[in-house]
DNA sequence: TCAGCTCACACTTTTGAATAGC
DNA sequence: AGCTATTCAAAAGTGTGAGCTG
């Protein structure tokens, strides 16, 4: 095993959740559910980070932007309240994420990553119709980062077509040595996703962003508890196709199977006792049923297993319809079983090895598109109906929607959020905690307009305000029971029914301006310290990926015997979404580290949110997952859950804690049947040396 | 008793090896 | 011999529901 452990460089650092486009400058969710909590932000922490006036070296920083290509169908899911099924093997996230990418230097190459963070310090439970929390989180398990399977790979690559990180599994398995990401059930989570600039062998993160992407929230289960969400699953995931109206693993099929089943048992039992249905009739080759050929006979010392196993012989061999016996052949499909998957441990061997190749490639310049760059790519039908659907109808962004509140008592239904007039800065908090091993979870959102009420719109009304109030939405402290997602403006019925026409309208056409179709991420800009301008500013920032000096903690990517200083750190993001507009006084615990130097955000407009999302074409190609990274400890406490019912007033307390890092740990290698440009990377397995350190020997996987 | 979890099941799509044809 | 297209079986991804567990 690899001593795969700390890389207590590359943090993060603080961040948050604030460069979001803005799609017709609508706000895309209605209004908070919280108006206590919108009131308690002043209106000048309300206002959008500041430019920051430190003149930005390189033009790129400001222009990486990232898309959700198929956010229609998250917001439909999200409308719901999306449920992902965790399971001890490993299970996909449906819908998966599907991206788009922009603002990339094309020569330069980065890394991407997924991770998931709790949202809250809650744990939840369907009651009602809806989510509510019903007591504190489980103790925080060790987090692990999806690496997408391209990485690292050129800005030319990742912005050449669709990236999807559907091969990520998520599991509830806390012994998980696949390198899933592990979770806890009935936990409300939000995905993340991180760019990385690797411009050569040790030197990641030149430039660093993190997207996140509201309507992704989600609550873990094991088995679906809202038949809304299953209905939704079973419609837009190819692999339930069966489970449709009209597939054979329908409702209706599989009721129509119980019964042959169950005639099939009673005519055994009939034949057994001379039933008049002769079932020699229906048994032609008895030579090669002995099942069938053995119930003619009534023997009279036939066990009650004799028969079960005669019905299940029966069951098994093809039957010819009868219709005066109510039989149709049923036969039985083989059931393949799961091969085991194989380790995937990506050892830091595998960072390690790819150094070599990024220095090298960098230095040869832009690396060509691999095969999976075909423009013409495999477009998953699963995510056709969210592709390439999203409408104007949908406004993203900073709108955007957290359509999931992080509302520890209440995922609010549309009308519970719809408050137009709250504040609109989208803040996805995590309660503080106090409890160890936890982690806040903190994300802010661009500062909305100022809200004219903090009523909280009746529970479950589609067609309310489309305004959003990120900051009510956010709030954990809502009195709230509901924890039902936050509506989305336009998922009325004929809103969605509208949407939907437009969705397949939009789907003929592969030109289509994703503009309208996707959503834009929050962005997390840079928080290291001495790239504060990118962290208050991302989009003013023009330094991403150029020759800037790689900050403190880009410079910290190392392996094993590499000096901490030069580890990769990736810090929890949940502790990184800057509050905009919170006093440290107000903030839950003190952050481990180093980030009190993040300036504080004074009010300004964020240009981002004027600007509208880029159009994109809808290429997609497939990929194979399977790198992981995992991040270990260093996990900041996690302050106990509130009260469900805390009084409103109490709501903002606690949204904006520093931020704190955790090492990120690399744990998995390229699935075997990776097809795609890090197969290459797998080469090289024992001994690398580098120049500027040494390697580790793969063949010893890190698992965890 | 019951909420939550596990597992086998029957279905589906995806993948890749084998084969055929040029 | 090499390439491409087709076929087919296995693998893998779905939700369901029964049974188990704490």
């Amino acid at each position: 095993m690899l001593g795969v452990d700390m890389y207590p460089g590359l943090a993060l650092g603080p961040q948050r959740i604030g460069d979001c486009f803005y799609r017709d400058h609508e706000p895309l969710f209605p209004a908070t559910c919280d108006a206590a909590a919108s009131k308690a932000l002043p209106p000048r922490l309300a206002a959008p980070p500041p430019v920051h006036s430190e003149p930005a070296p390189q033009a790129q920083k400001d222009d990486v932007k990232m898309e959700l290509e198929n956010s229609f169908l998250w917001k439909q899911f999200s409308s719901v309240g999306t449920e992902m099924i965790i399971t001890k093997k490993g299970r996909r996230m449906f819908p998966g994420m599907k991206l788009k990418l922009s603002g990339l230097n094309p020569s330069l190459r980065y890394i991407l990553l997924l991770d998931i963070t709790p949202v809250d310090n809650s744990r939840y439970r369907f009651q009602g119709g809806g989510w509510q929390a019903v007591g504190g989180a489980e103790a925080r398990l060790p987090d692990r980062v999806f690496i997408h399977p391209d990485s690292p790979a050129t800005g030319a690559h990742w912005q050449s077509r669709t990236i999807s990180f559907h091969y990520a599994k998520l599991t509830n398995n806390t012994l998980d040595s696949q390198g899933h990401i592990i979770l806890h059930s009935l936990h409300r989570y939000q995905p993340r996703v991180h760019v990385i600039e690797a411009r050569d062998m040790l030197r990641w993160g030149g430039g660093q962003h993190s997207f996140v992407f509201p309507e992704t929230q989600f609550i873990t289960v094991t088995a679906y508890q809202n038949n809304k969400i299953t209905e939704l699953k079973i419609s837009s995931n190819p692999f339930a196709k069966g489970f449709r109206e009209e597939g054979m693993n329908s409702k209706k099929q599989r009721d129509a199977r119980q019964k042959r089943k169950l005639a099939v048992l009673t005519e055994t039992v009939d034949i057994v006792n001379g039933d008049p249905c002769d079932s020699t009739q229906l048994l032609p080759h008895p030579d090669t049923n002995p099942a069938v050929s053995a119930t003619p006979t009534a023997d009279p010392n036939t066990t009650g297993a004799d028969l079960q196993a005669l019905t299940l012989a029966s069951l098994q061999a093809p039957l010819p319809a009868d219709p005066t016996c109510g039989f149709t052949p049923d036969v039985a499909r083989f059931q393949g079983t799961l091969v085991p998957e194989q380790p995937l441990d990506l050892g830091q061997a595998f960072m390690a090895s790819q150094m070599p190749d990024m220095g090298l490639s960098m230095s040869d310049g832009m690396q060509e598109a691999t095969g999976s760059e075909v423009t013409n790519a495999i477009i998953e039908s699963s995510d056709s109906l969210g592709e390439g659907t999203f409408s104007s109808s949908f406004p993203s962004a900073q709108t955007s929607s957290p359509s999931f509140a992080p509302l520890p008592q209440s995922f609010p239904f549309p009308a519970s959020s719809n408050d137009p007039t709250s504040s609109s800065s989208p803040t996805l908090s995590t309660p503080s905690s106090t409890s160890p091993s936890m982690q806040s979870t903190t994300f802010t959102f661009p500062t909305p307009p100022p809200s004219n009420t903090a009523s909280p719109q009746p529970l479950l009304s589609p067609a309310s305000s489309p305004s959003y109030h990120p900051a009510a939405m956010m709030s954990r402290h809502t009195a709230a029971q509901h924890t039902s997602f936050p509506p989305l403006p336009c998922q009325s019925q004929d809103q969605m029914s509208l949407l939907m026409q437009q969705d397949d309208a939009l789907s003929n056409n592969s030109n289509n301006s994703p503009t309208e179709q996707n959503s834009e991420a929050f962005i997390y800009p840079n928080p290291d310290p001495t790239q504060v301008n990118a962290l208050l500013a991302p989009t003013q920032n023009p330094t991403f990926g150029a020759s800037y000096a790689f900050p403190p903690h880009m410079q910290n990517l190392s392996f094993p015997n590499m000096t901490s200083s030069q580890a990769l750190h990736l810090s929890n993001l949940s502790h990184q979404a800057q509050a905009p507009f919170h006093t440290p006084s107000s903030l839950p615990f003190q952050p481990p580290s180093c980030f009190s130097s993040t300036p504080s955000l004074p009010p300004a407009a964020h240009p981002q949110l004027a600007n509208p999302p880029p159009s994109y074409s809808s290429v997609e190609f497939p990929y194979r997952s399977d790198m992981m990274l995992h991040h270990p400890s260093l996990i900041p406490q996690r302050e106990p859950p509130l009260p469900p019912c805390l009084p409103p007033s109490t709501a903002t307390t606690a949204i904006y804690p520093p931020f704190s890092s955790y090492p990120l740990r690399l744990c998995q290698d390229p699935h075997p049947s990776l097809s795609i440009p890090l197969r290459h990377l797998y080469r090289h397995q024992h001994g690398h040396s580098h120049p500027q350190g040494s390697f580790l020997d793969v063949s010893t996987r890190a698992v965890f």
